[in-house]
DNA sequence: TAATAAGTTTAGATTAGTCTAAACTTTTGT
DNA sequence: ACAAAAGTTTAGACTAATCTAAACTTATTA
């Protein structure tokens, strides 16, 4: 069984990797963990010695089978608790990370799948990022701002990018929701602004609004 | 902030003191917590440091306003994760106790409240126990079983004393959940059976089952 | 009431995770 | 190419929580 702060760090040499695959270094995780170097080696040594990463002295790390087996599944715990904690609790968009970074270490399966269940079985959390399945697999999608939605075409909303109170009553006020359909009616070229039809209704749209909200295609 | 550690000692000691509250001493801790008497006494005497416990050596402990609070807060917390597992997930209400265990140190008093508004401020978790309010007030109710119940009496389902499957597949068969109101219509003094009625529909019930059925009067 | 049993505390050790300071390796830039 | 800078590891120390073994206190009971 791994500790809650193991398995923080393999999340976070997950997530270093998805960027900078070739360079997952003691200082980046370092920064990452808010912590100290010389405490990540003290880690990254006995995460080694487990094999849930491939380590060689001064060369950085690279998760295992294991390894990523693992920081997925954390990260698809964190992404449904996510959802729950937006959907049905009503947590704003920007509220939610700190708890889900408690939940996500709670340890049950059956937990978990009753949760995605529950939950409908969501395929994104409420920030548009991809929820992986039981087996750890990763739907990736295009993660587009509705901006750049072409004209008579329908999209879906799969989440934020900046979630200030203000722009969430806006949604709220127009019944846009995770998982709404949009449809893009036309777009103004003077101010970027564009006009959307939701359930039936149309809406005029500003372009600082269009570039805040994630959409994907349908 | 507290660890979790010091949580669970403080919930052990609250927990022993409800029966025994003249003896709280190092062996039972040391019983409860599944650990050595030795240890507890070093935890008891950081906890008397921080002014969570009253402690005298060879004396034994007992909580102080802070500590039965946060005592308190936990049995909440766990409570109220226990309800969400059972009525939100349809877990069994054998099953939920160890989730709970875990859930019940989730850091978020914004959590908390929003559970509790979710769940309809359920105010008995599935063993028929009260929930603790957010000040801390325990309603401290006679947790009765049915079949000691008078002939013409309605109650209502708070909880189960033991759940084996087939228990609770009896119970769903004959829509018998949490909150359901029961009436008492008959009682057969030669095996201690009884007529009862539920949403208008009469059931026959075994004194096996009415004596595992926690009901409170209406 | 004194010996024994039961229970409690202390002393010293261990493990997980962290830190600082020093030593070491790799990279960079003239 | 080699000195300086950047990055990494090691050594040794610290805290939290635990343990065993020994010392100590309280309770029991013959």
């Amino acid at each position: 069984m791994l500790s809650q702060t193991e398995e923080n760090y393999l999340k976070a040499i997950y997530s270093i990797g998805l960027s900078k695959p070739k360079s997952v270094n003691t200082t980046l995780i370092a920064k990452k963990m808010e912590t100290k170097p010389s405490s990540v080696t003290d880690m990254i040594q006995k995460l080694a010695e487990k094999e849930f990463i491939h380590y060689e002295k001064y060369k950085g790390v690279s998760l295992t089978q294991q390894g990523k087996k693992i920081a997925v599944e954390i990260i698809r715990k964190h992404r449904l608790w996510e959802v729950f904690l937006v959907n049905k609790l009503h947590f704003n968009w920007d509220e939610v990370h700190e708890i889900a970074e408690q939940l996500e270490h709670i340890k049950s399966d059956a937990l978990i799948s009753k949760l995605e269940e529950f939950l409908d079985f969501p395929k994104h959390d409420p920030h548009g990022d991809p929820i992986p399945d039981e087996n750890g697999n990763i739907a990736h999608h295009k993660k587009i701002m509705l901006s750049s939605v072409e004209t008579n075409t329908h999209c879906i909303v799969i989440g934020v990018k900046d979630s200030s109170s203000s722009f969430l009553k806006f949604l709220d006020s127009n019944n846009i929701q995770l998982g709404s359909t949009l449809k893009v009616i036309s777009k103004e070229e003077f101010d970027n602004s564009m006009l959307i039809e939701n359930n039936n209704i149309s809406i005029s749209i500003s372009n600082q609004i269009s570039k805040n909200l994630f959409v994907k295609n349908l």
